[in-house]
DNA sequence: TCAGTTCTAGAGCGATCACTTCAGAACTCG
DNA sequence: CGAGTTCTGAAGTGATCGCTCTAGAACTGA
């Protein structure tokens, strides 16, 4: 469904692909893009490098694909969040979404959207512009929703929807790189609590 | 000076270890650590990979040497920003110094001791360790500082000095992912401007 | 001048990189 | 059943990885 197709005739395939994603994407999240070898990929999703390449396509597709996942399960907390029903509730829930996706102990600590390709060499520079559009994008739902809020009278007049948007995705980001360095998640969230302690309230 | 003391004999080396070091410097703040290719690394600095080798050790000292070239140079901005008198004129120069050397146009954007290693494979496992490091003593020094600033009746009584530390050294961060990204300085300045208006006054 | 020392260009090391090929296994359909 | 299709394990592709070796160049001190 989210990957190739099946046709009715041939021999089927021996692996679960979401779940052979599901594996890559915390290969991936953990070592990044140019961290993870195909190896450590198709070691961790059970499966040879042919089957790998008939169903994904290539390392780069992989990861898109990967990346597609990610929102659907550890991201997937964010169009939650936007659809909280103030600009408060909004903000306090994507920081505390992203806390939580970020530290939590069965995972890869840190976002995949930060460190899957942050800096990287020539192999990795389509990841890496991938990864700067998704981040865009989250900004953009994010000044989207606060330019409702403002119109709503749920923000005072004269605030600015794009600066307070970018206040969360800094915060956010800011918090995904703590927590790839191993910080408490208590911390982070009394840090999340004591930001939005000054939030304009209409 | 920075690296190998001079012998009196021999072959003198035929290249500036310093100048090289910052070439290697840029190479490794654009490309990450993993992404830098000891062949990018060596036709930047102008040198042959024995030369690289015979100078600075191995491709791990090169990144920690270069780390150092960092703190000296782009990252010079914190000592200044922490000696400044007030704990909201640090937090102001830290947070304008950030914004300065992430963006700025003669550079690569972000932050070395972010992008460097944020996520990496097995073979850039202590680099990594040695940027959390490097994240968790600029982390200190902040801290360390608001609470000289607490005890000197700079910060209002009862402000948790961790807290606010955690909060700047979060922004920077986080401004250093948006950096990468692209972020025109100027937003990012006026998001710093925005952030620091509600700072705790004695 | 010449012995002693250090540096460097170029070739080359085994290992690993992403990726492909291919023979045969495992299925569906007629 | 056999024909047709698809998937997979194993082996192997050239390229590149970080790193080393060696011959000789470039210096100092005696």
């Amino acid at each position: 469904m989210t990957t190739t197709p099946r046709r009715a005739t041939g021999r089927p395939r021996g692996f679960d692909a979401d779940e052979a994603l599901d594996r890559a994407l915390l290969v991936f999240w953990e070592q990044g893009y140019e961290g993870a070898s195909l190896a450590n990929l198709t070691e961790a999703m059970g499966i040879s490098t042919a089957s790998m390449y008939a169903t994904f396509g290539n390392k780069e597709q992989l990861f898109r694909k990967a990346l597609e996942r990610y929102d659907e399960g550890p991201s997937a907390y964010v169009p939650l969040a936007l659809a909280e029903p103030t600009a408060l509730g909004v903000a306090r829930a994507l920081l505390a979404g992203t806390i939580r996706t970020t530290t939590r102990a069965d995972q890869p600590h840190g976002c995949l959207g930060v460190q899957g390709a942050l800096a990287t060499g020539d192999a990795g520079r389509e990841v890496r512009a991938l990864l700067v559009d998704w981040r865009k994008n989250g900004f953009a739902r994010i000044r989207e929703r606060f330019e409702r809020a403002l119109a709503e009278g749920d923000l005072p007049a004269g605030t600015d929807p794009a600066l307070l948007a970018r206040y969360i995705a800094i915060l956010q980001q800011g918090i995904a790189v703590e927590a790839a360095g191993g910080v408490d998640p208590a911390e982070l969230q009394e840090l999340a609590d004591a930001a939005l302690r000054n939030w304009p309230l209409p």
